[in-house]
DNA sequence: TTGAGTTAGTGTTTTTTAAACACTATTTAT
DNA sequence: ATAAATAGTGTTTAAAAAACACTAACTCAA
């Protein structure tokens, strides 16, 4: 007990929302909480901001320590500060939404004992603290974010097909899109380039391989991009 | 001294972005810091963090404390945490975005000494802090919220000309827009109402004043509209 | 009272974008 | 050879956005 302060102070955490596309399913990646409160349950993953550490820190590091996850694209998602949502005190949390594309990053076990695993957003578990309305949060975000940035780089790998591409829209957007209207408005923002290969061990046609030119994704994410569909 | 804790915690505050329309300008309400540090500075409103309060609640209350207005459109708009970004030691703030109508809502002195003044966002002072930062987020943040949600109601008195509200979105949008275009659009999306009045006073033909209508703008709030302009 | 000044108010045409829609091509497996 | 699976490809129609200029109503001053 060796921080003393004239008033009482919450405690700050930071909690990530990670998203993965996973073949045809959007997921989230949970871990099992091996401590009090909530202990057994599946949370977010996160924890405490430690001294001197900025909250963009505090995220990377509790995203790495729990999932293995490094250099992953990351964004603050918003703070979350009602006085009873952690059951021991005032704890306030500010929660980040992360994208990560499964194959390149398997996210390995956590260090502690905590187990992770992903679900997919139609079959999830009881989860601790508030972390439903945080995660509530997370996905009404990707719906929006989608609308006017480029989202593929973070969730795809990095030889992907249109269909691929178009199979990560329809999970987001929980709705059906033509396939000529996507491909023709997809390759009308010019962020795909072709790779010359093709799918390999496909037991029907294969269909070609793109990926993104980063440059031109990057101009894209700047400045926005209206991709209603 | 009576708070003590086994690790250190950074403090905690809220500051607002208060956006209001004056006459033809967009501007953003001020107060100059009556304590160090940046003591005579002009800065955000905000303070700390009670012990038992809500986020939400702590902004209100700074946002009535400091400025007198109350009951006005108040959105979390992200937190800043990084090391530095107070002298005294690590600050972080959760910031809002705040908008309001000078006319309906003339904002009162400070309750301490500190003074308030509305600036206009092309001739700022120099801010306390990361304010500017703050500043420059709630501005975008501003610019993106304008295209998928209407906006009048908070930053327009209770009767306004469609040119009052034209001139708002140019305010915001920081261009010009075509008259006809624009009343084509926004009267289709059906959330304004005429109220059978004129313009009183002005040295020219008046025009009409119209109000929002609270139920179907609240309808587009929830669901979101595409308003590119 | 007349004319100059000021802002209000109003439609049409053209261009662009979105939406709807179905067949052929290529490869694998049997 | 053929059935099964997915890839790939254009055109037509409908809707939305953009471009564009004049008349109407009122005030003020000569």
């Amino acid at each position: 007990m060796k921080f003393s302060y004239e008033y009482a102070r919450p405690a700050l955490t930071t909690d990530c929302v990670i998203f993965g596309l996973d073949e045809e399913d959007l997921k989230v990646l949970l871990i099992k909480r091996g401590i009090a409160p909530f202990k057994g349950q599946w949370a977010l993953p996160g924890g405490f901001i430690k001294p001197g550490e900025s909250i963009d820190s505090c995220a990377k590091r509790e995203l790495q320590e729990e999932t293995g996850l490094k250099d992953i694209y990351l964004e603050q998602l918003a703070t979350f500060g009602d006085v009873n949502r952690d059951p021991r005190e005032h704890v306030i949390t500010v929660a980040y939404l992360a994208l990560v594309n499964l194959i390149d990053h398997p996210p390995t076990a956590a260090t502690d004992a905590d187990q992770s695993a992903w679900f997919s957003l139609q079959d999830l578990p009881p989860l601790a603290f508030d972390h439903e309305k945080i995660l509530e949060v997370a996905q009404a975000r990707l719906e929006g974010k989608v609308r006017y940035q480029p989202i593929g780089f973070e969730l795809l790998p990095e030889k992907f097909t249109l269909t691929d591409l178009q199979k990560l829209y329809e999970c987001i957007l929980g709705k059906d899109i033509d396939k000529r209207n996507f491909r023709k408005k997809v390759q009308k923002l010019g962020v795909l380039e072709e790779t010359g290969e093709i799918q390999q061990d496909v037991r029907h046609r294969a269909a070609r391989l793109y990926r993104f030119n980063r440059e031109s994704y990057d101009e894209l994410m700047e400045k926005g991009v209206n991709f209603e569909l």
